[in-house]
DNA sequence: AGAGTGTACCGTACATTGTACGGCTCAGGT
DNA sequence: ACCTGAGCCGTACAATGTACGGTACACTCT
């Protein structure tokens, strides 16, 4: 490719882009969300390298170079995407409405989150760290919020904690999602990779010394017929991260 | 590009490239091991992406083509510099030895973690799943789940401690290198990026109502000087995780 | 010494990417 | 009826991973 990176260059285009409607159809009814919801309908079974301008165009029947009447970018359109996916999140239910406290609102979260991630799992190849600022993606940071806050935590704490738990579903989403492309992509389960590369693997190991490696990685072999589980994961993790969380909150309104 | 994704076809080829020696050079000199540290010296200092086989070779004063000789594909030598690049984590000191305990080696773990992506970020962009069986990989598994023996864990719980904690330091490592990356790839630091959108941001936002997001965000802001600390993140994150599964050691070791 | 052989090396070619550039075409205003 | 501007798009280019086929060198065997 000869243009530059995925990064938008011009922050406010994007954000303008980000915030407008983009209802008005051009003359042949090309629509900014039109093009958003075929790339995403792409990426969704393709992949987000898979993913070309050329597919987006050709899927709404439209020439290639007319997306970019539109869209500054492939840069741009990922960041329309993300936002985009984000949609509606918490559009039927809220997190500070579930039952359990903080503590159920931010399982309710960590829940829905996993959703969206395992529907989209090219949300974890666009690059966010800027692209935060959309409309659905502040929408979610201020509900997100709600549950933490009256805890007695400070409003740095808050944001720490809501990352800490955001931070855990997108890494044990992530994984998840590199298992299942691996298997798509060599067309083997787990278990018959497995079974292919292991005697390459004794004969190659056969002098080295591993006991702990070799015992803990039958057991959760045997245990989830994988070498990761990532349902398990996030729950396991979860868990330990929401107590951690309560040894905080107790702590602080003990000094309330 | 024409040829397949970024994944290794060929698992048992891949694994007896991952344990070979590769010390024997060819009649110019080349050799697996030094296609290796050129090509993480390359995306050390310009990314994954941007590291092409031309370049490697054209580092190395050989044909692109040569590579292949020593090296099947892309693929797999991005899995051998992943294993690579793990090969000193733990030369000079062990977790085990550190003082605190359990505690204080899981410490030392993320700590050294950190370091070693820091050093590297380009292994956020390596699909590590199926990779991890390299000789330096496995002897870092072995390492880090020693801290963890004897407390009364299963060894299912053993090792999800351990994934719970890398999981973290990973995803936070790459929040920072996405920051990171942003910044250089821009040119502008976080500041001057939100000087530079903020007037568009306000238009665009009259008429939203985003309490909480608005108050935390700016107290994130001010107290940060950016919209995340990824070294803050680590520790806090690190702390409460600890803190989570200090319960679960608790809990067994009550029972035994 | 000479011949033969396998392997290291590499030049060229191709499909695929994002997008710059410049031309075409049509809707709407005058 | 004509002009203008914007939507649309065909072509071109640089860069990519690597398949293919050729070249040249270091051996072994006679």
């Amino acid at each position: 490719m000869a243009g530059r990176k995925a990064a938008a260059p011009d922050p406010a285009r994007s954000l303008a882009l980000l915030w407008g409607s983009h209802t008005k159809p051009g003359r042949s009814g090309l629509t900014v969300r039109a093009i958003v919801e075929a790339a995403i309908a792409l990426a969704d079974s393709e992949g987000l390298d898979a993913l070309s301008m050329r597919m987006v165009a050709d899927r709404l029947k439209v020439g290639t170079m007319s997306l970019y009447t539109h869209v500054p970018g492939k840069g741009e359109l990922t960041d329309l995407m993300f936002d985009q996916a984000y949609g509606d999140l918490y559009a039927d239910d809220e997190p500070v409405n579930q039952p359990g406290g903080w503590r159920g609102a931010l399982e309710f979260i960590a829940r829905r989150n996993w959703d969206v991630l395992t529907a989209h799992p090219w949300i974890h190849d666009v690059p966010t760290v800027r692209t935060a600022l959309g409309p659905n993606i502040t929408r979610k940071y201020e509900i997100e919020l709600r549950p933490l806050d009256g805890l007695g935590l400070t409003d740095v704490e808050m944001d720490s904690a809501l990352t800490l738990v955001l931070t855990h579903v997108q890494g044990t989403a992530r994984a998840g999602a590199e298992q299942l492309r691996t298997q798509r992509d060599s067309g083997l389960t787990d278990q018959e990779w497995w079974r292919q590369i292991s005697p390459t693997l004794t004969t190659v190991m056969t002098g080295t010394n591993f006991p702990l490696a070799g015992r803990v990685g039958t057991a959760v072999g045997e245990h989830f017929q994988s070498a990761l589980d990532p349902a398990h994961a996030l729950s396991f993790g979860l868990t330990t991260i929401l107590d951690g969380l309560a040894q905080l909150i107790a702590s602080r309104s003990a000094v309330e």
